[in-house]
Order: C-alpha cells, then sequence, then structure tokens
DNA sequence: GTCTATACGAAGATAGAC
DNA sequence: GTCTATCTTCGTATAGAC
C-alpha cells in the first residue's frame, strides 16, 4: 500500500500543495471557487507550474483532488477497525464535528461540492466513486464489530446519508445541532440491530 | 394566505419565469450556474430587464429563488397532515425520488447547492432558513401522526439529513438504492418509536 | 521547471438610448 | 419596460522566453 493509499501528508511539493488547497476549496465554497488563481494563492505556487503539474487542466486537478480525498475518507473509516457500532458512528461523526469546528461551519464535504456543483460527468462519477469505497469501508469495520451483512451495508449507508446531510444542515444553520440529533438517531439505530 | 406562500405557480411574468429558472439551475448545476446568462436564457426573459426586476443583481434573484423553494418545501411537508409516520416518509422520499428521476439524476435541492457553493453569508443564512422552516413543518405533522414532541423533532431532523445527503449519494452513483436504503431506515426509525 | 504575456470567453454590473 | 453597448473582473488555456 502506497503512501497516498494510506492517506498520509508527504512534505509537500508543489503540486501536492496545490491539491491540498483544491482539497480545501472545495469543501468550503465548491467547484467554482476552486479556480487555479485561488489554489495557486492558497498553496502559494508558481504560477507557470500548472499546466506542467496538470496538463489536463483544471478537470484533471480536480479529479486528483478527489482522489486524495477519497483515499483520507476509507484511511479514516479503517481506522476504526476493532471498535463497536457506537465508537464507530462517534468517531465518524466526530470527524465531521471537528471539520466543521475548525472551520467554523465554512466548510463541508468536497465530495458533496463536486456532485453539487461541478457540471463535468467525469467529475461527478469519480465523486460517487468516493461514497461508494467510503461506504464500503464503513461497512467492513462495521461487520467487524458485529452486525450481519444486511445491517451493515444498511448502517453505513445511513451514517453517510445522514451525516453528509447534517453537515450541510449544521453549514446553513451555523450549528452543531443537526449533527448532533443525527448521531442520537443512528446511535438508536444501531442498538436496534444489535438488540 | 398569500400564493406565494402556498408554493403555487402564477400565470407566469417575466420575473416568475426567472426565480423559476434559477431555482432549477441551482438544483441542477449550483450556485455560479445559475448566472444571468443562463437564467435569460432558461426563462425566455428579455435581457435588458434583470436589473429592472432585480435591482440587488444576483443576489436578490436568488433569494428570491431560495423563499419559493421554502415556500413549496413548507408547502410539501404540510400537504401530508393526518397521515401516518410511515406515509409520511414515503411521502417525503417519493418527492425526492421524483426530483432525481425526472432529472436522470441531474438536480437535487437547491438550498443544498446555495450552503454548499455560494460563499455569501446571507444567502447561506437564508438556506439555513429554509432547513429550519422545513423541518418544522415536518415535525408539525409528525406530532399530528401521534408521535410525542421530542420523537417528532428527532425524526423530522433525521428524515431532513438523511433524505438530503442520500439525494447526494444518489446524483454521483446514479442510482436510487442510496434513497431507497435511507427510506427504509428511516421507517425502521418511526417504528421503533411508536412501538 | 518556472516565468511573462496573452488569447478568449463569461461573469456581474452600469449607463444611456428607445 | 426593454434594448444595446460597455466596463471590469475573473475564469481557463496557450505560447514562448528564461
Amino acid at each position: 500500500m502506497s503512501e497516498e493509499e494510506r492517506g498520509e501528508r508527504r512534505p509537500a511539493g508543489a503540486p501536492e500543495r496545490m491539491i491540498e488547497s483544491a482539497i480545501l476549496l472545495l469543501a468550503q465554497h465548491g467547484f467554482e471557487a476552486a479556480s487555479f488563481g485561488a489554489v495557486l494563492k492558497a498553496s502559494q505556487a508558481p504560477r507557470g507550474s500548472i499546466y506542467h503539474h496538470f496538463p489536463g487542466g483544471k478537470q484533471q486537478l480536480i479529479a486528483a483532488a478527489i482522489d486524495v480525498a477519497e483515499a483520507r475518507a476509507v484511511a479514516l473509516a479503517r481506522g476504526m477497525h476493532g471498535r463497536t457500532a457506537v465508537e464507530i458512528i462517534d468517531g465518524f461523526a466526530g470527524a465531521w464535528r471537528a471539520v466543521l469546528e475548525l472551520s467554523d461551519f465554512g466548510a463541508g464535504c468536497s465530495a458533496v461540492a463536486v456532485t453539487v456543483s461541478s457540471d463535468d460527468p467525469e467529475l461527478v462519477e469519480r465523486a460517487g466513486a468516493v461514497f461508494r469505497s467510503w461506504r464500503q469501508a464503513l461497512a467492513e469495520v462495521l461487520l467487524a464489530s458485529g452486525l450481519n451483512a444486511q445491517q451493515a451495508a444498511d448502517l453505513s449507508m445511513m451514517m453517510l446519508a445522514a451525516c453528509e446531510g447534517a453537515v450541510v444542515l449544521c453549514r446553513a444553520e451555523r450549528s452543531l445541532v443537526p449533527l448532533e440529533a443525527v448521531t442520537g438517531q443512528l446511535k438508536l439505530l444501531a442498538a436496534t440491530m444489535a438488540g
């Protein structure tokens, strides 16, 4: 497994910083906001190096950003292996809570942003791949926690959908209440399955 | 209650058509895509009339679009008064299913799009107001269905978050499975509350 | 590998004619 | 009330010098 696949950060060359900035800008203000100008400014990368590192233009940059975000999301889920369903729910929701708090409700999920605000079918499909592998990783750790296959599939889907939705609500309402309420309901669901 | 508050469509003057187009463009491709050029083209409105009808520019147009969408969302929820919790869940999810099917997975929620892809704090706050009133309307019909206040608040929050999230997943994966799975889990949750 | 310069289009917005 | 013309800014993308 490569470093990228584990979602780790490397010393940070120019292209890596550009990708990192793109992820952040996507999460904050959507696809159009992740422009070259903004990315270069945020990443302090030299202007002339964009098409050297990303000859495919913006599409390639955003695609790379999505792929890195996917690796990171999967790594987050896999890191919860061995825990109980409730702990997994808390860990997942906690990660989103951290994103919201650290950004003062200014950031959310990059893959959601691409889905909602990009008109490029190829990038939207890539965002779909993120959701699928994220869900699968969650289902695997839930399976290991003692749920059966059907329950793990159902709960992972519900966790992802409910938390992604809750993050949007939290951003718009500038409040953590939606995420907290959803977390409670998810635990209730997990308890019903276990019991 | 005025016609707008009930979310009804009127004979359609130029500004109404522009608002309608803005709602659709927001739902399809986000904030930046709901540009004046695109709105005028879609609504067949005369070019010189934008700043006549919306002197506040794009912000005013989008704000109006959000308000109309809010009235429609609330009307949708209120229309379910008198039904059981399961029927309300089916009705709500069914409306989203229709949006996804009719748009070939190309459209979602306008308020989500504004939250995710606009950098205007005022518009994001307006989107937050949509979510609040939508949730309250859902909670009221759930209360009438026999749930207690706490249960109605919890389930309405979960319905909104989970379905909004599921719609994004459905768009990205070009599949109705996420929404269907979430619907099933919501019914399970409602059954737990009732029982 | 990085730079400047530049092409080209589209965005939001304003002014003034009809 | 609608139109055209125009301004400015910003977006992506390319060419060519260093």
